[in-house]
DNA sequence: ATGGGCCTCCGCCGTGCGGTGGAGGCGGAC
DNA sequence: GTCCGCCTCCACCGCACGGCGGAGGCCCAT
């Protein structure tokens, strides 16, 4: 029997999820969270064996949950639920311990499967996702996108609508080195300013 | 017997609600969409009673769904599913002809509960959103951040890190008229510059 | 101990950017 | 008809921005 848990910040997909699951006799819901604190509570009792997790959710999102999991070193096999089949999401997920990665376009049967592949230990990614992610495992092409702590700070009050000057009393740093900072970030993100910059940090989850 | 068609985007949230439905013996599910093409299409043939819809949907959306649904006069009545609790959301849905209006918070008994009232010819709107609805009816609070044509249009290449001369061309208009679009968009998002701008019409989701 | 990544700082310089204050045409709403 | 929102365009101006080419200190690994 797998005891699963749900975290999705919508009811309605929870509620569904359970419903299509409980079918199936050898998995057993044992838990619902609708944000990342709650999962966190529930995967402390260690009380389950697989947890379904969706990427967006407020507050703790399924991503910063993940890696605590995974640091924290509980015995639970996350599988993460998104709605993008970009490599680097996938990439990112698998990096920060997640054994399974579903996409909202997932059928019932994968669904199934993905949970009972992790259980037994095994990993499972989603196929349409799974062909841009061995791509980059062969280093076709590589380049893991993330900035150094001091160049997300700055690009996060840059996000914030600061502009360098304002950033670097923030931050206790002259406006030059908030410039290098800006500068480097720039050129890891392949952005072209600091818009551009803002807009691709995002959307991989590098800032809030 | 209540011959309903469920339409969303994501798979897992369609065979979730299918499953969940399905369960109750007076409800069929007799049709499922991805979009709202495939959904007026559904609704074409006149072969259902309710159609539960989401909002956010990838082409025609499902107010724009609604609305032709609506002024066509099948005789089908739709419940909206929403994520926003936005007053603004369920008006606007109500005006394009909902029967219903819906959460992505609802539970299972709520969902059952608004399919057999509309069927019946009822309306049926979500106690958390009943309160903000009636608010507004009474003209208690208004305006709801959004962006003209033009201005998202021009916002969603900045993001895209090309500068106002590119942007101008790009659209065949003059670089003035760029910088104008801009700063209204900077306004109506209470942004102090482009970066910010690009961060709060991402998380608003007006633009991608 | 030599190299590399990170953080810190400096000046110079061109220009892209954003604010201000205009203008007119178009369509729908009242 | 008159207002208002949207789209279009113009000139001016100050400065924030970003690219360039440096510099040194820190820590860690090879």
């Amino acid at each position: 029997m797998i005891r699963l848990v749900l975290a999705d910040d919508h009811r309605v997909v929870r509620e569904g999820l359970r419903w299509m699951l409980e079918d199936d006799p050898d998995i057993e819901v044992v838990g619902e969270a609708a944000d990342g604190a709650e999962l966190l509570e529930l995967v402390a009792t260690g009380d389950c064996d697989v947890a379904l997790v969706d990427v967006r959710m407020p507050g703790i999102t399924g991503l910063e949950a993940l890696e605590e999991i995974a640091t924290r070193g509980y015995g639970v096999n996350v599988i993460v639920l998104s709605m993008h089949d970009d490599a680097a999401y996938v990439k990112r997920a698998v990096e920060l311990g997640a054994a399974g990665y579903l996409l909202k376009s997932a059928g019932r049967d994968e669904i199934v499967r993905a949970i009972k592949t992790v259980a037994a230990g095994g990993a499972y990614v989603q196929g349409e996702v799974a062909g841009p992610l061995v791509r980059t495992a062969i280093g076709a092409d590589d380049e893991e996108v993330r900035l150094s702590g001091r160049e997300t700070e700055v690009l996060q009050l840059a996000a914030d609508g600061l502009e360098n000057k304002q950033i670097a009393r923030r931050l206790g740093i002259g406006e030059a080195t908030v410039k290098t900072h800006l500068g480097s970030a720039y050129e890891r993100l392949g952005a072209a300013g600091r818009a551009e910059a803002v807009a691709i940090a995002l959307r991989l989850e590098l800032i809030h």
